[in-house]
DNA sequence: TATAATCCTGACCATGACAGTCGGAATTCT
DNA sequence: AGAATTCCGACTGTCATGGTCAGGATTATA
C-alpha cells in the first residue's frame, strides 16, 4: 500500500508545470534543476504524462511541457493513474474486470471491502487538485521565509 | 496502490482460522486444500502471522494454527500490516518517521495529502474484522446454494 | 518405539517493477 | 549552422513478489 516514488516524482513535476501554466512551456531541464531530480528519468515520466494526455510538448529551443488544462482541473488521482495505472487494491475491483474471471467470485467475501477501499482512495486522491498543491506550497513558503538554497 | 496477493492469501488463511476458532488448531494443509493455495507458500505466511502475534501454533500430529484472540478482535488492517508492513503511501507519513529526514519537508505541500490518504486507508481496513468477513461469506453461500465442488 | 503428521527454517529461484542511465535521432528557434 | 529541446529505445542494478525445496524439530498415536 504505497505510491511509487515514480508517481511522486511525476506529481512534483506536474506541480512545476502548474506553476508555469500560462507562461509558455517549461523544460524538464528546469524542472530537474528546481526539484533536484534526475533529468533523464524525468524525460521518461514526461513522455508518459504526455501520452496520458495531461501535458503537451513543444520541441526545439524554447520548448518544454505545459498542462493541457488548468491546474484546477487536474487531480492528483489523474497524475497517479497515468503513471501507476488504475488504483486497484486487487484485480477484481479494477475498472476493466470481467465478471467471472476470478473463480472465487461466488464465495468471495472480501470483494466488498476492496471496493470500499478503492473508492476511499479514489476519493481522497481526486479531491486534491494541482492548483491546491501549488497554493499550499506558496502558503508554506510564505510562512517560513526562504532559507535560500540552504541544505544544498 | 495495491495489496499484494501475499497479503490477500494471508487474509484468506486468516478467515479459515477464524472459522475454525474454538475447535482446536487448523493445519495449513487443510487451508491449502480448501483455499487451493500452495502449501509451501502458506507455511511461510503462517510463520509470519505467528511472529506478528496474530496466531499461535501447535506442532505434531494434530497440530496447526489458531487465532490468538477472537475474530471480532482482528481487523483486516492487522493482517495486512503484519504481512506487508505499515500502510504508508510515502515514507514521510510512516509511524517511525523522524522529522527532518526528508530534505523537502519545509516546502512539501503534498505531505498533508499523503497523511489524509493513509488515514483513509487505515480507517477502511480497520473497520472490517475477520468475524465480519466470515459472516458475509456464510451469507453469500446461503444465498447461492453450493455448486458442490463445481469449477474444480 | 517407530512412524506419520505437523510446524519451522533457511536457501534457492524466476519474474517483473522500480529507478535510473545512456546514446542518439528528430525538431525548432536564433 | 548550431544550440536547445523533446523523443525513443536499449540497457542496467537492485529489490519485492510469489513461489519451491530439503531437511530438521516436535508431538500424537498405533
Amino acid at each position: 500500500m504505497r505510491v511509487s516514488s515514480k508517481a511522486h516524482y511525476g506529481l512534483r513535476m506536474m506541480t512545476e508545470f502548474a506553476k508555469a501554466y500560462g507562461s509558455g512551456p517549461l523544460s524538464i531541464a528546469e524542472v530537474a534543476r528546481v526539484e533536484h531530480l534526475p533529468l533523464a528519468y524525468l524525460e521518461q515520466l514526461a513522455s508518459q504524462l504526455r501520452r496520458g494526455g495531461l501535458v503537451e510538448s513543444t520541441r526545439g529551443v524554447h520548448g518544454g511541457y505545459a498542462l493541457t488544462r488548468p491546474a484546477e482541473q487536474i487531480s492528483v488521482l489523474d497524475v497517479v493513474t497515468v503513471i501507476e495505472g488504475e488504483v486497484a487494491p486487487v484485480e477484481c475491483v479494477a475498472h476493466g474486470y470481467v465478471t467471472g474471471a476470478c473463480q472465487r467470485e461466488g464465495e468471495c467475501a472480501s470483494r466488498a471491502l476492496w471496493m470500499r477501499l478503492k473508492q476511499s482512495i479514489d476519493a481522497v486522491l481526486s479531491q486534491t487538485t494541482l492548483a491546491e498543491l501549488v497554493a499550499d506550497q506558496s502558503l508554506i513558503e510564505a510562512m517560513a521565509p526562504a532559507p535560500s538554497e540552504a541544505g544544498l
